[in-house]
DNA sequence: TATTTTATTGAACAATCATTCAAATAAGTT
DNA sequence: AACTTATTTGAATGATTGTTCAATAAAATA
């Protein structure tokens, strides 16, 4: 007996990012906002309590959007396959296209301080998250015999990680696309290579 | 003939950078920057043109602050030595202290988009001085055969700087220091010491 | 169709933003 | 001491900020 909205939450939490994504926490105001997605104020309060309310809800979105990334390449290939794809994706992302945006991730790490709580505590959820994957998908190639016994998974996907913000800030600097892929591509096999083995 | 500046001018620029690295460029007010200066706006815009002004001299403040960093180490150890010096240094501001805070650079160059195009230009400009002297040290490494001949030095400074920036990320990202710390170890390993070798 | 419940509307809010400027002040020169 | 030139003062500017709310509209139930 009720009224249902009049937007898809998707569709508007797609429109959001965007923004946020383009211009950053601050720097995305609450009527640019409303032009992106076409509601109006109070329809994004009524939905979201407030504009760091909605930040939020576009972290979870664009959250949700990576796991699908990651699970897409799950099936087929070996485990250290699926993390070099991940990778290179995430490479390829930075690169082609809007890469100069760098990552919302960490756009929004660097930008929020203690004063927004609430968000950085969100982004430290979503990075800790993908480092966790990283991590299952090296624990599974030194399973399957792709990495020696020796490695030390959780210092790998460190690496790994921190690498991956490097070069995605590089990108947001304006960075050559050839450097940047020549970059990631070196690091990736100097930390992986030693440890990389003909499977059993 | 004339009245002389009332404040000195580094002074200012080092409140006012402690300030902007805290808060970042958007969330430093005019009004903040006058409590933490104690310059009155008219002082402010009358020596700096504006806001961003002052950010862009603090950016070259900061800057210079960097190169007397990297020339301390110059002298009495080998260039590798100089260069790992360096490098753990970073981590060290990264790790103790007001590490959270990340990196100055980094954090305008995510924060700023194009509709502030002389701070972007400003960044990139004093990230590539760095770069060159990571560089630099490479080339005089290979030189005095710490490194060998076969060394791709462009290639391993944006590596290195690229890892540079992805733990200041962490860092910002309030990452455990140890962490931080094992991180940055690991990868200037693995990417420097393929490359070592004994000195002829 | 009448009622209930929720969503949308869009103008208005106080607060804060970056910036300006005429008046006051003070140092250096004559 | 008088004059010139530059700096400092601090209130005021108009624009924009995030947020609220009473009125309106519409869907679902009875």
């Amino acid at each position: 007996m009720a009224r249902p909205p009049q937007f898809e939450r998707s569709e508007v939490l797609e429109k959001a990012t965007q923004l946020f994504w383009e211009r950053g926490y601050r720097g995305a105001s609450v009527s640019d906002l409303v032009k992106a997605t076409g509601l109006l104020p109070g329809s994004i309060y009524a939905s979201f309590g407030n504009k760091e309310g909605l930040f939020i809800a576009c972290l979870e979105h664009y959250a949700a959007q990576a796991d699908g990334l990651r699970s897409q390449w799950e099936s087929d290939s070996s485990p250290l396959t699926i993390l070099r794809n991940f990778f290179f994706a995430i490479v390829g992302m930075a690169t082609e296209g809007e890469g100069g945006r760098g990552c919302f991730l960490v756009n929004a790490s660097l930008e929020c301080d203690e004063s927004e709580s609430a968000i950085r505590s969100k982004v430290r959820d979503c990075m800790a998250g993908n480092e966790a994957w990283i991590r299952d998908q090296l624990d599974a190639a030194r399973q399957v015999g792709e990495l020696s016994e020796a490695t030390n998974t959780a210092r790998l996907a460190g690496c790994l990680t921190g690498a991956m913000f490097g070069f995605r800030v590089m990108s947001r600097a304006q960075e050559d696309p050839d450097k940047i892929r020549d970059v990631a591509t070196t690091t990736f096999d100097s930390l992986v290579t030693p440890w990389q083995q003909v499977a059993v």
